[in-house]
DNA sequence: GCCAACGTTGGC
DNA sequence: GCCAACGTTGGC
């Protein structure tokens, strides 16, 4: 099993929204990046835990765990072209995006920030794309030693 | 709202 | 294949 940890807007669709959903899962549709893209389609797989990150906000970091539900299948919003992410050069018999089921799992006790893992300087976190500066991946790899030292600054 | 960082596009 | 222009992300 491998530990991701996904970014999404709380405004557009926070983990509030994910506890929502019918069976408490929805498709991770949209993503338009090949490095995520990737991630999503060969090594994502169903009971992977993900730490669910809320960016472009007030208070940005990690507000809570999710799993994945079902592995990388084709993303079908590409080939509709009414949907907001329609790209006409996915072909549905070559499909270039794909997206994982994601399925929430509980809320943190409390939000632990971007700020708190930036300043904490730990050799865990060394490497973490997260606090590098830049950084500007929707989805990234967690390793087991940077999931067990953050989970325990909960 | 600003702007740095980054990915993608397209001309050449 | 290079690289400038452009669009997007996302912290602040």
């Amino acid at each position: 099993m491998a530990y991701w940890l996904m970014k999404s807007e709380p405004d557009v669709f926070g983990i509030d929204h994910l506890a929502a959903r019918p069976e408490q899962t929805e498709p991770w549709d949209g993503v338009r990046n090949y490095q995520a893209r990737n991630m999503m389609r060969d090594e994502m797989k169903p009971g992977d835990q993900v730490f669910f990150y809320h960016s472009n906000c007030a208070e940005p970091g990690i507000v809570g765990i999710a799993e994945v539900a079902r592995e990388g299948c084709p993303d079908h919003t590409a080939f509709d072209p009414d949907a907001k992410y329609f790209d006409p050069k996915s072909d549905p018999d070559n499909p270039r995006w794909y997206m994982v089921d994601v399925r929430y799992v509980r809320h943190l006790k409390r939000t632990i920030t971007l700020a708190e893992l930036k300043a904490c300087d730990a050799a865990a976190l060394d490497g973490f794309p997260l606090v590098r500066r830049g950084n500007r991946l929707s989805i990234m790899p967690v390793t087991p030693r940077q999931w067990e030292f953050i989970l325990g600054l909960e």
